[in-house]
Formats: C-alpha cells, structure tokens, sequence
DNA sequence: GCTTGACATTGCAGTAGGGCGAAGGTCTAC
DNA sequence: GTAGACCTTCGCCCTACTGCAATGTCAAGC
C-alpha cells in the first residue's frame, strides 16, 4: 500500500504520514524498489491508532508515544497512560471552556456598550491576570 | 519610558514588543542617545488597545489593525469594525465550545470503557470529519 | 514509442505568537 | 571599578502541519 491510499483511507494526508515519519514519530517505512514508501497492515493500524489519540485532543509525541507502545505489544501500558492523559486534557478542556465563556460574556458587554466614534474603553482589566487564562 | 517598564505595566514583556513593532504591527519606536526605545504616554496608550483587543482574541494583525486606526483619531471606523470582529469572534467561539463539550463527551465514554491491557479501539470515526472541527 | 495524468520523492519556506538564549553595550549604585 | 540590571540585535525553538518546486515513476490510451 502507498503513502497515497494510506492517507485516504486514514482520512489524512500524504505530507503528514511524512511529517511523523520524518519528525521520529512513526518508524521509517519500507521501501519498494521504486523508493516508494510501503505499508502493511500493522503499520497502518499503528498509523490509525496514532491519528486516532490526536483527534482525542492529545499533543501529536504523546499521541505517538502511546501508538509506538501499544504497537510494541505494551498495551496495557498505554491504558495506564492514557487513562491519566485523558484526566488531564479533560481538567484542561473545562478551562478552556471556562475561559472560553468568560470572554464571551465580556464581548456580549462590549457589543453591547460600544457607541461609534468612541474609542474601547480601558480593555485590559488588570487584576484578572491571575485568572488561569491560558492562551485562550 | 524603557520598554522594559512599559512591558511590566501593560503585563507583557519587552520580547512581545519587539515582536510586534518587527512585524510592523507597532510604529518603530522612537530611539534614545544609546539606542533605547523611548515610549511616550500615546505609544503606551496605543499598545494597551493592542493588547486589550488581543485578549478579547481577536487576531495580533486585526487588533493591531484597529488599534492603529484609533490612533490616527479614526475611532468610529474602530467602533465599526470591531462590532462585526466581536460578532464573528462570538460565534466561533461558541462553535468552539460546543467541539469541546462533544470532545469532553467522548473522552468521558472513553475512561469510563477503557480496560486496562486493550488497546483503545477504533478512534476514528469517518463521516465525523465533517463536523466543523476546526483546530480544536 | 509517446504523451498525459496521477502518483511518488526530496527539500525548503511559511503559518501564530511569541519564548529563550547568546553576545554584547549601557546605566546606576555601592 | 565592579556588580547587576537593564538594553540591543540576531537567530533558533515550539506546534502540527501545509504548500510549493523540481524531479522521478507508473499505467493507460493512442
């Protein structure tokens, strides 16, 4: 199989199979005697694996890290892991969800003082630094 | 004022600055005998619109954008532009929340199936992808 | 055999929003 | 005179890819 059709049917893209293959996240794949990249099926469930723990929000080597384990037959570990992982991302997910709402209260307070011809008033609320307000 | 001062009083840091006056979002700064930038009271009231509108997240250049324009006394068109910037912010961020309240879903079904030594099972989901997923 | 089009390869540049550190100049206080 | 805190520029690092250019390969149609 190659990189092409592995992509499609992973519902990625080329460039990014090669962009983990390249940044160490996926081990480098056969070759055929064109130099084309080859797949099998347990590299493709690997591939699978991977693309799916990224779409459960984790960090792309996390992501990878847990794929290469449970390929290496450690899949217990990966359960471990992962059950912490997901502790994790969801404590973050309702912060950013919190924040998320905050700010959309302070729009809506905005949108709704705002008079043409007067400059925004005084945006920066200090004070409210210290609010766990990361990267929002 | 020494940028340094400024940063601390508008709660970032001279790094920041000197990104956004590289990246033609700020004027060049005026420069002292030795080189320094020097920053008057308009310099630090312009920056501060800057940053307000960058945790209202709107983008660095459409924050810039409108801070520039409110400092060259057009603060009407400021008023305007940034209605239709808060109204769009506003439902891409409930677009957001909602992804991340589906996310959130799905990671709680997860830990609650999820059995030490198997490997997690079919992440993906096809025909998902057409939700407006976008960057999560 | 030739062309065409769809695949593949490589490397490089770019994205947002800065963080960080090196190597050096300057200022102020003791 | 020297320590330490400030400033300068330059340039690489991060995430998670995407897109481009130049080139190579392969199968189908004529």
């Amino acid at each position: 199989m190659q990189i092409g059709a592995l992509a499609i049917q992973l519902g990625t893209t080329p460039n990014a199979i090669r962009f983990y293959e390249r940044s160490g996240l996926l081990p480098r794949a056969e070759r055929g005697a064109n130099g084309y990249r080859q797949y099998d099926r347990s590299d493709a469930e690997r591939l699978r694996l991977l693309i799916g723990l990224r779409q459960l929000d984790l960090a792309l080597d996390q992501a990878a890290e847990l794929a290469g384990l449970c390929a290496a037959g450690r899949c217990d570990e990966v359960s471990a892991e992962l059950r912490v992982a997901i502790r994790e991302k969801r404590t973050e997910l309702r912060q950013r969800m919190e924040d998320m709402a905050f700010l959309d209260q302070r729009l809506a307070h905005l949108e709704g003082g705002l008079i043409a011809g007067q400059p925004p008033g005084p945006l920066i609320t200090l004070g409210k630094e210290d609010r766990h307000d990361h990267s929002l």
